[in-house]
DNA sequence: GCTCTGGATTGAAGCGCTTCAATATTCGTG
DNA sequence: CACGAATATTGAAGCGCTTCAATCCAGAGC
């Protein structure tokens, strides 16, 4: 890790110069600064323009160092390039503001390694505390192995048992998906997503099969896909658009947007129409795919508030060391219907 | 802002915890840590293993208070969930990395008093530099009037004459992206998007009246937007659309890809071909825009490339305060030709 | 055997701030 | 007008680390 030499030269003023400008002592400057009630407004005046007239910036690093605190807190993003990652870190800031804290963000662009590195930067760099929102995936994430300094909050997987998580019930959400479509009238379900090893896509395939249980004279298929973009979406669109017309499924679960948007696109093509002949929902309500031609009804993910929640179980972890205990904060999805089934 | 307390109670181990338990001064750990080579293999071992068995992780605050130096630079972005930005700041953290820095983002959410917000709190932390992407407005933005502790670097924006910058040359693509119509065959061309105050989008119009009137017999229409999203281009597509086919352009000049997917898709519903009667380009490159039905031709801004050069000026200023000199990086966007324009 | 040399190790002096016990100042009372 | 109680201000002791001058030690050379 290379070096670099204080910054720009012009250094920077400190608060002794600000002490001896207004010809005070230095820890009245601090006063000043923590705890103006303190001070007498003559004082207080003539302190605060030594501040201006000198420009002083507080060190902050210094200040948390001596104070043994700091309103820095952290959140590692998996993809921020995913509209439901910076939802999340959209609330997190948000509430973060509202109880005087400071978010920044790190951004792993899927690189699964790189979630270490900002943890153990975070870590040695003693902020207040970390969130971090991995892939969901089924094994054992490395970093949860480990003990860190800072409290450590995950958002999208489940940590219970070693910290507090936010997650959302997929389950639920692939049952009130496949309800959705029963109700719309489909009788022949399709679900299709895959890895199955992500553990979220399993989740709402087990919701799905449950609502088709408890419904009467429905079926359900299952199409597995390799990712879950639009062109995975491609394939499964033609796929069934090559079939005679009563061995299509007449309602699509997509296990998200991304892969619904390109069964609806596919089918497009093909003169298979969306909702008339197939209707079609999606999961994740991922802007990416909002301007599709056929708007594709979905199950939304609550980023923000995850993200809510996840700031208020940290800053409870931070705050009440002895008292705290984990929390495992699980959302529901929300349905959002749009043309694609119909409505 | 409120103070927390200290982490989770459990005392975090100390360098002298080290030097204890190793048997050492704390210099000898110091140096184990910085510089390795000056300690004797014996010694070098047996800190290693005390830091190990101890768990000890560096107070990287501490650190930077008693050796003056960070390696943390802080990227604050008007809008991550624009993608071009976020390529920027993927640009800036890959070169970030290669030279040993840390890049920690902070995202406005479009709200431009945030910017002003973190750039005081990076500056108050004392980062080692502090990267910025503003929205391009023409007016002067405020932060830039200001002397700040921390070398700034400004992105998307001119700043030449307080700072380092770099920008594309959006009149430079404007004209690309003209005479690539032209060269398509369109002689009755379009611009279209707003509003002009944003100085990218006057820059582009720019460059398309220079295209236009070096070529033979090409005219330049122009059709203002208020904004840039895909409801703007959809607008424009239905005026279009009602227009007789003769009255029409063949060739539209789109100010973003958002705009062009408008367009694009209000033409197709009302039964005016992309790029048959009509060719249509974009700008920005937007992976929102990708997955349209249509591919949009477009021009790319190189963002990644942008995130790159503001911090390998940005590490210059640091390094060199003395020798450095403000630097203006004018980068050129490309012409991404794809099936919107016949290609 | 003794000095010289250079690498290894040490310990103290900060880095810029908070905090707290100690001191100084002010004010209300008797 | 003096005195104790508030109220203001001070200065020193850290926070956890780096750095550098000073010290130590081992082996080389005579």
């Amino acid at each position: 890790m290379e070096e670099l030499a204080e910054s720009n030269g012009r250094r920077s003023v400190r608060m002794a110069d600000v002490a001896a400008h207004a010809g005070v002592a230095l820890g009245t400057v601090s006063h000043v600064l923590n705890h103006p009630e303190k001070v007498s407004p003559h004082t207080l005046e003539r302190v605060r323009r030594s501040i201006d007239e000198l420009g002083f910036v507080p060190n902050s690093r210094a200040r948390a160092l001596a104070a043994g605190t700091s309103s820095m807190i952290a959140f590692i993003v998996i993809d921020l390039g995913n509209s439901f990652f910076l939802d999340m870190a959209r609330g997190a800031e948000l509430e973060a503001q509202e109880r005087g804290l400071n978010l920044v963000l790190a951004n792993c662009d899927m690189n699964t390694d790189k979630e270490l590195v900002y943890l153990s930067l975070f870590d040695a760099e003693r902020m207040a505390g970390v969130l971090i929102a991995p892939l969901p995936s089924s094994a054992d994430d490395q970093w949860r192995l480990q003990e860190w300094q800072s409290d450590v909050v995950a958002l999208n997987v489940d940590a219970s048992g070693r910290g507090c998580c936010v997650t959302t019930d997929d389950e639920l959400g692939g049952y009130l998906a496949a309800q959705h479509l029963i109700e719309a009238g489909c009788r022949r379900l399709l679900f299709t997503g895959g890895p199955f090893s992500l553990l979220p896509i399993a989740d709402r395939y087990r919701g799905a099969q449950r609502a088709v249980a408890e419904a009467d004279g429905v079926s359900l298929e299952l199409l597995r896909t390799l990712q879950t973009k639009p062109a995975d979406g491609r394939k499964v669109g033609d796929a069934l658009a090559a079939r005679a017309a009563d061995a299509r499924p007449d309602g699509v679960l997509a296990a998200t947007d991304l892969i619904a948007f390109g069964i609806i696109e596919a089918l497009g093509v093909q003169g298979v129409s969306v909702p008339d002949d197939v209707k079609v929902i999606g999961y994740d309500n991922n802007r990416q795919a909002w301007e599709s031609t056929v708007p594709i009804s979905t199950m939304a993910q609550p980023g923000e508030e995850m993200g809510r929640h996840a700031v208020r179980l940290l800053v409870d972890e931070i705050r009440n060391p002895g008292s705290h205990e984990h929390e495992h904060v699980r959302l529901t999805p929300t349905l959002i219907a749009r043309e694609s089934t119909g409505t």
